[in-house]
DNA sequence: CTGAAAATAGTACGATCGTTCGTGTTTTTC
DNA sequence: GAAAAACACGAACGATCGTACTATTTTCAG
């Protein structure tokens, strides 16, 4: 799959470069992320890998949508393809667990948000609007579990998904700082407890 | 109040800076703070600032726990003097969700957390002690509202815990990402609706 | 195969980083 | 008030940072 010619030689270089960087960000963040690693990395120098880039932030931004693009990838692609309602949004939640569990190295989106929730600039923006679609896609995919009739019909939708996040975030949380397994099993639960006060 | 002979000038000093440090860290992050901004922030030399600590690290963890400690103040000492049981679990939480809105600009443990919770060192350990010692607490003010029987007794305490932290977690990620007084209402509904499933 | 264009390397820059060291100043102790 | 101890400063270190500029090499179209 995907053996494009790649365009040329300059774009597929480009794209290991962003590869490579997206390795190290996912375990430095992206304020960790510096060219000259990035460069040794690659095999390239300094200048070289800059000169793909117009700057620092530029490469960031390259990375950070790389990340957001993998995740979608892994999470939402595969969720799309399930039926609507309940089968999808269940969907949903399980990818992103198996997302966590796969990459208990760090998330590079969640790194993300931690480095830039309150430090303005073009980053911040860019992992609000990521962070954004992404809970609309799960509030959006709780609303049609609610009109195929498997949620309740005074269901909020967005208080769902809020909630969900949370399991979310204490998964990721105690995957990386505590036993992963035992976290697995408590997000499960609380899922399981969460949509059960929802059932009709 | 508070004006003890602060013992020495020397450690009046370290007072000084650590508390303009961890106003730059809940910003900056721990990894944000340079010994340069910081004597900039205290009118001192950079050596001036060093010499207080042995090392940028022993700065850092130094940070950490005035931190820590001003979150133990804020949220659980107050706590501690309410009546065991859910009143106290529901202080702690209160005080917590308070803690969020008045640190909107960033709370240094969380911050530290997602720094830190990949990366080995004196810091991870640090980190981890403090929030494992901070859930623990929660647990056993869990395990109270339960013993009292003003929650059912078949609930797990470590499982409402893990949930609980999940909603705080959510509301920390919404105050700053999105709005403030929409997470903190969706937070505390997340709340009601957690112990409406484990009343007797 | 050749010439233009794109890609990479090399070098150097100013800035900042944590840290060390020697010296001077201030505080504490007797 | 003098001696001792604690404290703070200033300069300098090697390292690394992002970036600019100029060559040199590699790619690609005609």
């Amino acid at each position: 799959m995907s053996s494009q010619p790649a365009s040329s030689k300059g774009a597929a270089t480009r794209e290991l470069i962003i590869d490579r960087a997206y390795a190290i960000a996912s375990r430095q963040g992206l304020e960790g992320l510096s060219i000259g690693d990035l460069a040794q990395a690659v095999g390239m120098s300094k200048s070289g890998v800059f000169a793909h880039f117009g700057s620092r932030e530029d490469l960031q931004l390259a990375v950070l949508d790389e990340g957001g693009r993998r995740f979608g990838e892994f999470v939402l692609i595969p969720a799309l393809r399930k039926p609507r309602g309940l089968v999808r949004l269940r969907a949903i939640i399980d990818g992103w667990f198996d997302w966590v569990r796969e990459n208990q190295h760090g998330c590079l989106v969640m790194s993300a948000i931690s480095e830039y929730d309150s430090r303005p600039g073009p980053l911040h923006d860019a992992v609000v609007a990521r962070v954004q679609r992404w809970r609309s896609d799960t509030t959006r995919a709780t609303q049609m579990a609610i009109d195929s009739g498997e949620l309740r019909a005074d269901t909020d939708p967005q208080q769902l998904s809020f909630e969900i996040f949370g399991i979310a975030l204490a998964l990721h949380h105690d995957t990386r700082l505590f036993d992963p397994k035992l976290a697995r099993t408590q997000a499960e639960r609380a899922i399981e407890r969460l949509f059960a006060a929802h059932f009709p």
